[in-house]
DNA sequence: TCGGCAAGCCAC
DNA sequence: AAACGTGGCTTGCCGA
């Protein structure tokens, strides 16, 4: 490698190789045993990677309700559908769904990761592209350590083997639903923008003002219902898309789009606007400028348009997010350095950024970063709402997260 | 043996 | 019907 290329070499971050390992045989062994349960009810052996056999077995041999067919005819057999199958009680699917869960892990992440440690540093050196997303977010591959598990308990354990030298923390520090906040600034929406000021619950708020609900004692699932809403907004929401999100009627879903755009019609405008833009002139900006072009909206057919028009409803939300974290990626380096810390800058998951640095820094980092990423709109645009930030430092990255 | 597509699933 | 946005990566499968 060249000198100069070696001098820019990204720092990598460390994994504890004998944690992925002992991992690995775990999730191998308890593999073989979903996968003997599994061969025993169907009374033979068949390939439990293969969606076409399982497809075949739960459609057709077995005859269960509820297929749905692929865009390419076969029988779907995703995740939704298992689930289905499995709360009406049939065993099968819920073994598959136990089997693929270990199969992902131990073939997309433990394996791999192993397989990804560079001899020369002993770290994972990600490669990060700067230009290959239509919002202005980074993507990462080789590997990619922006999908790294985190929503179940098997899937932590693999954040877990992301770990610092020792005598050292990692730290992360992420925004607080930063693309809300965005929202609300973008839209100029006034109860959202007080919510975030006042430091409220967001999507219980949400709730609330929608069902009418108090905040205090709210059930769970009503919650759960409106933060469903809340990034169905973000995403351009659509009645079958949210349906489908919640597993509820699509009546039932447009019924709550009608009452949230009743009660933030500022959304509903934000939307209409951004759609009749895109239309006009090809592109939509965020608030620093950036562009993202969809262009020839106008001669698409009305499914391709209304995708688009959801990209572009979601575009300058997600690249004013991204806008943000780059700003505050290049101000970190200085402003460690100014600080007199050693802390590196490891990676960006697009609202997050993590740190290694001496325990003895820990604290230092933590104040630091968190300032630099709440002000990293600054001077360019004065947003409206307050953005906050996360930061904690511990010897893994689960831990930090 | 290789490349590309389909299906599926991990993250934000 | 590209049936809620942005990505990367795996296995199975098929044809060159």
């Amino acid at each position: 490698m060249p000198p100069v290329l070696a001098a820019m070499e990204n720092a990598g971050i460390r994994i504890d190789p004998d944690q992925l390992h002992r991992l690995s045989h775990d999730f191998s062994m308890r593999m073989a045993e979903f996968e003997a349960e599994a061969q025993k009810l169907v009374g033979r052996p068949f390939n439990l990677g293969s969606p076409k056999q399982i497809g075949d077995i739960l459609f057709g041999e077995m005859s269960l309700p509820g297929a749905k067919k692929t865009a390419s005819g076969a029988w779907g057999t995703d995740a939704s559908m298992l689930e289905e199958l499995a709360a009406q009680g049939h065993a099968l699917p819920r073994i598959l769904l136990d089997w693929r869960q270990l199969s992902k892990l131990k073939g997309t992440y433990t394996d791999n990761l192993i397989q990804a440690v560079a001899p020369r540093t002993g770290r994972v050196h990600t490669s990060y592209a700067l230009a290959s997303t239509t919002t202005g977010r980074l993507s990462s591959n080789d590997p990619n350590l922006q999908n790294i598990p985190v929503r179940t308990e098997e899937g932590r354990k693999i954040r877990k083997a992301f770990v610092a030298e020792a005598g050292n923390v990692l730290i992360s520090a992420d925004y607080s639903q930063i693309e809300l906040r965005l929202l609300a600034h973008i839209g100029d929406i006034p109860q959202l923008k007080q919510a975030f000021k006042e430091g409220l619950d967001i999507h219980a708020m949400t709730a609330s003002e929608m069902f009418g609900v108090p905040v205090e004692g709210m059930p769970s699932d009503v919650r759960r219902r409106a933060k469903a809403i809340n990034f169905g907004i973000i995403y351009g929401i659509s009645a079958f898309g949210l349906a489908n999100q919640l597993s509820i009627p699509r009546e039932e879903a447009g019924a709550y789009i009608n009452t949230y755009f009743e009660r933030f019609p500022g959304i509903r405008e934000y939307m209409d606007k951004t759609k009749a833009l895109v239309r006009e002139q090809g592109y939509v900006s965020t608030i620093f400028g950036r562009r993202v072009n969809i262009p020839d909206i106008r001669g698409l057919t009305p499914a391709h348009r209304q995708f688009a028009e959801r990209a572009a409803i979601n575009a300058p939300i997600q690249g004013a997010a991204a806008d943000i974290i780059r700003r505050a990626m290049i101000r970190m380096p200085v402003a460690l350095k100014d600080a007199g810390l050693s802390a590196r800058m490891l990676l960006q998951v697009h609202d997050e950024l993590v740190f290694e640095a001496p325990a003895a820094e820990a604290e230092a980092v933590c104040v630091l970063a968190s300032r630099v990423m709440k002000h990293a709109a600054e001077p360019a645009v004065a947003l409206t709402v307050p953005l906050e930030v996360e930061a904690r430092a511990a010897a893994n990255w689960d831990e930090a997260h």
